[in-house]
DNA sequence: TCCTGTTGCTACGATTTCAGTAGCAAAAGA
DNA sequence: TCTTTTGCTACTGAAATCGTAGCAACAGGA
């Protein structure tokens, strides 16, 4: 169960009146985990303590509530095999390696 | 000045010592107000009062440390005008700008 | 010059979040 | 049954963030 509170579009989240959805989206991604969580599940389904690994040992509690925040937030679903990225979390994923392209040229411009 | 480490593509970051671009770009933007400040400077550059009251009145020594991570990450620059996007941040600010398409549709399908 | 307002920040205490470790109940093998 | 693995909760201390106050530098205006 989450303890903190989800963002979700429509509504207002942190920050933001507006309940625009990328507000939403912003509060969420700018959550710490968040994003590695969803980027070490782009490819196949992990358990709990595989992902925990994944993400180089990251605490349980707070593992657990972002699996909570995911999940509320449809992006990841947990299956027989462990936690996999639902239809939309795989979108997102497809839309965020889109990134992974520039962050190699940040990379080049910044050294 | 910034007061925590700032995630440099080539060296390990919070949760990651492969050195790998995505993994400082995944530190950086799990950062909270990261994402927000880029968003809000997409258009026009803005003061630093401006900038906080558009992010909602985030507390200025928040800010104020997470321009400077943004500045040593070379997306955004002090201008004569207030803060704006360098050109690595205007294009970052692209990319991001399709996960706001997705956001409308997560929205749909979230209610 | 003095007054007033704006701007870019710093300081500081209170609150929230995160880190790190320990451990437990349920399920799965052996 | 005995042992592992798995998913997760509990707890303590550290770190990040919030929220407010306020200050020095600069820009008008009177």
């Amino acid at each position: 169960m989450a303890k903190t509170k989800i963002p979700t579009p429509g509504k207002p989240v942190r920050g933001s009146e507006s309940g625009k959805p990328v507000m939403a989206l912003i509060d969420l991604m700018g959550r710490r985990w968040i994003l590695r969580i969803l980027w070490e599940l782009r490819g196949e389904p992990l358990t709990f303590r595989a992902l925990q690994e994944a993400c180089g040992g990251v605490s349980p509690s707070v593992l657990n509530g972002r699996l909570g925040d995911l999940r509320e937030a449809a992006l990841i679903e947990a299956t027989g095999d462990g936690y996999g990225l639902t239809a939309m979390g795989r979108e997102l994923g497809k839309e965020f390696e889109a990134l992974t392209h520039w962050a190699e040229k940040w990379a080049k411009v910044l050294k």
